[in-house]
DNA sequence: CGATAATCGTTAGTGCGACTAACGCAGACG
DNA sequence: CGTCTGCGTTAGTCGCACTAACGATTATCG
């Protein structure tokens, strides 16, 4: 490696970022789900039904590609999808029972992952890495 | 955005990666350049003419992206391509004048980018920061 | 020496994530 | 009523990581 580039903030957080990508990636590959199913059963377990576009907002996916997230999750019946009768263009997502039991799964693969990307960090350190990425991450709302 | 999700290392780093390379990527742009453009003209820099081989190993870019990169370089007259003598499999990659100079111009934007994406952080943090983002790169290697 | 293996550049193609454009439909509002 | 905005959907772009395979060349080993 160049040791002029690796020791760069912007260079070391996208390398950092791509190992634990990859790492939380497989993790999820072993419930054969995606970061962005996780994100949508999640967000749908912690504020309720919602619509497509509420999806959007709060997982930070295009409202594009939601559809296709929706798509998987409806077919493997982790998520319902029905129309909205107080506002016909509107879709309401419901998480089912078995996509209750999914996220706790994948709860538990990403916990996992997690654990292993910060393996070489102390308690008190990667609590410090929490707090610097946070400082970084807020100006950009 | 969904508490839960936002707290997690895994996502802070992936967030503050994609703000960081977002920025980056538009420094680079205001030279026509990429990432993929700047790590192969640095490592010229460095380590002086390559075989597009070596540049892989050195950049982390695959040998098959290697391809259109110096393809690229080599249409804008930033580097040089020519058959190596010694061995007909290789290509000999040498930067050029203007190879120089767009590095050099690169380089000032990407500083540019490095200080914008650190701005919240003192110096002792954005120390603090390299240290544990290595400790989590090194691993795998 | 000659067969086999390894290396190099190249082409083609996959998968994922971020993102844009455009459309039809349904409500909101003047 | 007509216009404007929000919603779901389709299709497509771009950058990057990554795989597979091929022809040409060189290294290695029996």
């Amino acid at each position: 490696m160049v040791r002029r580039l690796s020791s760069l903030p912007t260079r070391l957080l996208s390398l950092a970022a791509m190992q634990s990508d990859r790492r939380v990636t497989e993790g999820l590959a072993t419930a054969d789900a995606r970061k962005w199913h996780l994100a949508v059963l999640a967000t749908l377990d912690e504020s309720g039904p919602a619509s497509q576009a509420q999806l959007s907002e709060r997982t930070g996916i295009f409202r594009s590609d939601i559809v296709a997230v929706v798509n998987e999750l409806a077919g493997r019946g982790q998520v319902e999808r029905a129309p909205n009768p107080a506002d016909r263009r509107q879709n309401v997502i419901t998480l089912t029972a078995r996509g209750r039991r999914q996220l706790a799964t994948l709860d538990g693969l990403l916990a996992e992952a997690e654990d292993d990307v910060l393996a070489p960090l102390n308690p008190a350190e990667r609590a410090e890495l929490v707090r610097l990425l946070t400082a970084i991450v807020r100006p950009h709302e």
